[in-house]
DNA sequence: CGGTAAATTGAAACACGTTACAGCCGTAAA
DNA sequence: TTTACGGCTGTAACGTGTTTCAATTTACCG
């Protein structure tokens, strides 16, 4: 019988434990050998399902990119400006990251990794958040299935993301990532 | 007597033994025992100079950049129009990346490692690139010493540097970064 | 020249990502 | 039930980044 869960549960509960792992020590500390046996699981059947350590990582960011849509379909933007609205965002999933600041810098190690083998995982990614963007800049009912963004958004995005990850490598701080978005938005939506 | 050469001339051949093998095979082919013997030198020797495989990709990155200072210094962006002047920087900068891709992909993994221990020098390379791109928008007069560059150069410096990290890995071409910086520059430089 | 401190060497060892494989188990077909 | 097969397990092995260290060389000072 086919299973129509979106992830297998043997699948979810490896990226549970590296989830686990990784808030605790950062990229370093999620040893593949202790996310198998924290999961329950073979080494064998880790790599079964995540081609890499990379791979896994970015399957618990896709995780987490849905905790943010959820939330965000429940307590959408606010505001009339536009300008509010898309910063808001920003600051929301910036929050989120910075929460767990060791499980966010080893995430943003592997999409930034340049790992042929992630490309489609990684645009997913960013074809998600721009999803995001358009909709506090437009609204919802800009419903646009494909990856046919805003060079607004797009713009944003690529800011927002390499704040992130300058701020996981320590060259500033949570505060200066929405900063950073915010002073982007002023230009971008003049 | 102190060497007053910028690097030692050991460094120096380490750095080159390790842009040698990156060209060739990208990261994973720097393997940093070939390095040593490519540069005649043992592997302690190499970990006394550079603290990790990163650092010494970064430290490549560095010496990149100065010959795109010196380029550039020969070669200043002509035109009557900012945007045409920082995207011409930007459109160097990404040549001069692009030319090597396997190098490129190297170097821009090591800078987005959210290494701590190279905060410094990618706080130095956001530096200098922020420093050409004021020199494109306002020209050389406005001496900058520090670290207070405009907000449009950051902004640019933001949009490239993610953009590079997405063309690294697989996500868009050399023309695609090159475009995303001009989209950039026509939202910032209005 | 002799002496001292730092740098270099060569080699061993460790940790961990990754691969490979032999045997087991559960399911489904016959 | 028997058979076949695909996934899982346990474990060993390999490669490479990184650390360590004793012995040696080099550079410099008196």
């Amino acid at each position: 019988m086919f299973q129509f869960t979106a992830v297998e549960e043997r699948a979810e509960r490896i990226i549970e434990s590296a989830v686990a792992l990784a808030e605790k020590g950062g990229f370093e500390a999620v040893r593949l050998r202790d996310v198998a046996s924290d999961a329950g699981v073979a080494l064998g059947t880790l790599y079964r399902h995540f081609h890499s350590k990379e791979d896994l990582l970015v399957a618990a960011l896709a995780a987490e990119v849905t905790t943010l849509e959820d939330y965000l379909s429940s307590n959408p933007a606010r505001g009339v400006n536009p300008i509010d609205r898309v910063v808001s965002v920003f600051a929301v999933a910036t929050s989120g990251m910075c929460r767990r600041p060791r499980l966010a810098q080893a995430i943003l190690k592997s999409v930034a990794s340049a790992n042929p083998n992630l490309t489609e995982q990684v645009a997913a990614f960013h074809g998600r958040i721009a999803a995001l963007t358009d909709t506090a800049l437009h609204g919802p009912e800009t419903e646009s299935n494909g990856n046919d963004h805003s060079a607004e958004a797009l713009v944003l995005q690529q800011v927002w993301f390499a704040s992130l990850v300058g701020w996981a490598g320590g060259l500033h701080d949570q505060e200066a990532v929405v900063s950073k978005v915010r002073v982007a938005a002023g230009f971008v939506l003049s």
